[in-house]
DNA sequence: ATGGTTGCTTAGCAA
């Protein structure tokens, strides 16, 4: 099974991209984040003339997740599910062919020690909750998506600067290693240790072509699934070219159980 | 050096 996360930045500012993506790269199941679209304008019956089903949780003009899958996905939850004040669109999970996915869009936090990032590091939080609500370590679970937060030194172009960033800062870097710690591997680090692999750059001061990027998007996996991780990797192509997003899609294969 | 770019929505915000 091949899975994939990308934050496509406007599903439909991104949708001619998104459909040779899908294309050439025929992964049985891929977590969207950043739709910025409700349902009403989501584009159901192309993706399903393409050979995938998708649930989503969307929100007009913010936030916004899906996931589409070869397989239809059943046992669909949007949000935390406990009827609380979170009204942005960031949590998906469904389960698909057996395996559980969610696609989460993580809080960006906009500025240290602003409201956002209070929001921010609490939705983390929240998220962790989630997991031991609702979730088990010994599930086959795959959480994919934008989290806003580089984990190492080495997913970062100059670990020193973005330090002070809601990026890479240690207090973000600890609510990912709290919800990490729940019981999940990092699929990319399985297979990859080297530094400056990057899924997000910047789309000013020529971040992109000077490589200034960071590690944010990730494919966590429980242990069942990560014993099953065979490859992971990175499309740092999606990102060249007209008008890409800002992120590039991540990507990671298991066997079959 | 508070710049620079993109998307949504139409002047300003979010990323």
């Amino acid at each position: 099974m091949k899975i994939a996360s990308w934050n496509v930045n406007s599903v439909r500012a991104r949708r001619e991209r998104l459909f040779r993506w899908l294309a050439t790269h025929e992964a049985d199941v891929v977590c969207l984040q950043e739709l910025k679209t409700t349902e009403a304008d989501f584009p159901f019956d192309d993706l399903r003339a393409a050979g995938y089903h998708a649930v989503i949780h969307g929100q007009k003009t913010y936030n916004g997740v899906a996931i589409l899958s070869r397989v239809e996905a059943t046992d669909v939850e949007r949000g935390f599910g406990d009827g609380g004040v979170d009204t942005q669109s960031r949590l998906i999970a469904a389960r698909v062919a057996g395996v559980r996915v969610a696609s989460v869009y993580v809080p960006n936090g906009q500025e240290v020690g602003s409201e956002k990032w209070g929001y921010k590091l609490a939705w983390l939080g929240c998220l962790r909750s989630w997991l031991d609500a609702r979730c088990s370590p010994g599930e086959p679970l795959v959480l994919c998506g934008d989290f806003n937060v580089a984990p190492e030194a080495r997913d970062v172009y100059d670990a020193a600067a973005w330090e002070s960033t809601v990026l890479f800062h240690p207090d973000a870097r600890s609510a990912l290693e709290r919800v990490r710690s729940w019981g999940f591997t990092d699929t990319l680090r399985i297979h990859h240790q080297e530094a400056g692999l990057y899924s997000w750059w910047d789309y000013r001061m020529l971040a992109f072509p000077k490589d200034n990027g960071l590690r944010i998007d990730h494919i966590l996996a429980s242990e069942p699934m990560a014993r099953r991780c065979t490859a992971a990797s990175i499309d740092r192509q999606e990102r060249k070219g007209q008008l890409p997003s800002d992120h590039a899609p991540v990507l990671s294969e298991f066997r079959d159980a």
